[in-house]
RNA sequence: GGAGCAGUAGCUCAGCAGGAUAGAGCAACGGUCUUCUAAACCGUAGGUCGAGAGUUCGAAUCUCUCCUGCUCCA
């Protein structure tokens, strides 16, 4: 659709340019304006005014006259620019048509072909509690996942859990000093996070209980039962409670192979660097050199021969391939990481691996709170769990003093509360750090998820009340004006998914979502819908057209659109 | 010391591959609920786009230098 009308413009033009400029340079050039009140599509005419040595102005002018204006409302000469105007029931009707017969699929795409797309998303401590800082990784990576699953990709959803490391060994020690089962189990995540706080505080009166804990991790490493069994009940406990906050959110994964998973398949990294050549000795540490790629080197093994974090990424990088044979692998990690992702992709290229130039980093920047990063050990935190407590809370009470009849009035309490935290962490750009303010998240009005709720629940409402179904054989011209921005709005959508996949940039959907349910708000505001004359089945369209991809903007987000709130 | 990211209205941010008077939201001030839910709508006010050079008919946008903040590495 919108292509066919871009070429229109382009073949009208170049009826009137001949060869001055080529089909391509037109639709180069071509933009849309800024406001719907200079047109639908303008042409600058600047780039003709050497060739014609004539004034840009006059030249669009001139050529705004040569045009037939047959295909179109009318062409406007403003400026140095050519405005077109689009033909609005004509438009109005193949946009409504489609939209509403498309249904969910409008915006689909297969230019994933099915292709493989593991995503590295959320991947929690265990026994630490999951904090806002966690929450951007699991929202980002969830919503990549549906917006490539929208355009044909397959993503795998990956959990790479911090289930293993040394502070293994100092929980057991921890747990041996100061906990009880029972304590455990009445609250997992809390006692574990106290005997690890207080493990570091004893230490620094005590610093032999660091060798304590180091000798417990060693026995862990070595398969000691009691250690073992200690390890698996933490994480275990954990993870549940992870779980509850998944389901808060609307999540799942499709793996939950965190650290511990790799164990195994780390010597064979190794023995493969080994064999191709690319370990150095560096200060008694094993290390592959990097400097011709002008990065720093990877450290694959300390001089006590423990292993580190990039050996165990190089051991899941490889695992994945092999499993998936993925198109794309995808890792929603922290920009302070970046180094670390152009380490990993420069040494698995110095093993062969061509498909290292498919694994994309895909980073965000830092949620600090009082200006300072978020650190569990210092105390510095904010909790997940209680933010969205909170949310959850400010709803019911917006539900209480705004719409006391509402019927499910806890469910939408959790959909609007979980939604503005959700949707505020998606709406800025990936890279944007912020300092965390608990007024500015569960926000409800202004640009907000709420605010994009609101205005699908009072489309919803429209339509209940209209009493009658969209007639798609019915009038679908519609000729409104106030309607125009939202039409248009409509039809952007295909492409708003298309760049937000390539950027890997959900923000684009959310600011989408804004842009679509503002002007959908000023239009209704102003202009009544349910009057009965021949634009109604045109205006109910519109009005279900807006609500359908609204819901499908939303759930793109992984944020939930009910239908009356 | 090296690298990355960022710097646009009082605050939080848009501004897609350079283009028509730089846009929103919040906060401030003033309007709009007997009429489809006022979580909304309308209006007023508010900006040397960090600084300087360069490329271009044209730069918030591209290039370079510098300043500031955050992060990472050593």
């Amino acid at each position: 659709m919108t292509l066919d009308i871009k070429s229109t413009i382009v073949n009208s033009l170049k009826s009137v340019l001949a060869d001055e400029l080529s089909a391509e340079q037109i639709t180069k050039l071509l933009e849309v304006p800024k406001t719907s009140k200079l047109g639908d599509y303008a042409f600058p005419t600047f780039i003709l005014a050497k060739s014609r040595h004539h004034a840009p102005q006059k030249i669009a002018a001139e050529l705004a006259e040569q045009i037939d204006p047959t295909p179109y409302e009318k062409i406007a000469a403003t400026g140095a620019y050519i405005n077109f105007f689009l033909d609005k029931g004509e438009f109005a009707e193949a946009m409504l048509h489609e939209i509403i017969s498309a249904g969910n699929h409008y915006g689909d795409d297969n230019v994933g072909q099915q292709g493989n797309v593991p995503i590295d998303m959320s991947s929690p401590n265990i026994a630490k509690p999951m904090s806002m800082g966690h929450l951007r990784s699991t929202v980002i990576g969830n919503s990549l996942a549906n917006i490539l699953t929208k355009i044909g990709y397959q993503p795998i959803k990956i959990n790479y859990l911090g289930d293993w490391g040394t502070q293994f060994g100092k929980l057991i020690v921890g747990y041996h000093k100061w906990g009880s089962e029972e304590a455990i189990k009445a609250d997992p995540i809390g006692n574990l996070l106290k005997y690890y706080v207080q493990f570091h505080e004893a230490a620094e009166e005590d610093p032999e209980l660091n060798d304590e804990g180091r000798a417990w991790f060693k026995k862990l490493e070595d398969g000691d039962p009691e250690a073992t069994h200690l390890w698996k009940w933490f994480r275990g406990l954990s993870l549940a409670e992870f779980q509850k906050i998944y389901d808060r959110l609307g999540i799942t994964f499709d793996s939950f192979n965190g650290e511990a998973y790799y164990n195994d398949k780390m010597d064979p990294v190794v023995d493969e660097l080994a064999a191709k050549g690319l370990l150095e000795k560096s200060q008694g540490a094993q290390i592959v050199n990097l400097t011709a790629e002008n990065l720093t080197p990877a450290l694959i093994k300390r001089t006590d021969g423990a292993t580190l974090y990039i050996t165990r990424d190089l051991a899941a990088a490889i695992d994945r391939y092999n499993k998936f044979h993925f198109v794309k692998s995808l890792y929603v990690v922290g920009s302070e990481q970046t180094e670390h992702f152009k380490q990993l992709k420069a040494v698995l290229k110095k093993m062969g691996d061509d498909w290292a130039d498919d694994i994309i980093h895909v980073p965000f920047g830092l949620i600090t709170k009082d200006g300072k990063k978020l650190s569990t050990r210092k105390g510095n935190v904010v909790l997940l769990d209680q933010v969205l407590d909170e949310a959850v809370g400010l709803a019911k009470e917006q539900i209480s003093a705004k719409n006391p009849a509402l019927a499910n009035a806890n469910q939408v309490a959790a959909q609007v509360g979980v939604g503005a935290v959700v949707f505020h962490d998606l709406k800025n750009d990936r890279m944007d750090s912020f300092d965390f303010s608990l007024g500015e998240v569960v926000r409800f009005e202004g640009e907000t998820g709420p605010y994009v709720q609101y205005s699908n629940a009072r489309a919803q409402s429209i339509l209940r009340k209209a009493q009658q179904d969209v007639d798609l054989n019915g009038t679908l011209t519609l000729v409104d004006p106030a309607a125009w921005d939202t039409l248009k709005a409509l039809a952007d959508f295909p492409a708003t998914i298309l760049r937000a996949a390539r950027e890997y940039e959900p923000s684009v959907i959310a600011k989408y979502a804004l842009r679509l349910a503002k002007t959908f708000n000023k239009y209704y505001a102003n202009s009544k819908i349910l009057v009965v004359d021949d634009q109604l089945n045109a205006r109910l369209a519109l009005v279900q057209a807006t609500s359908q991809v609204l819901t499908q903007a939303l759930s793109l987000l992984g944020v939930q659109a009910p239908i009356e709130m």
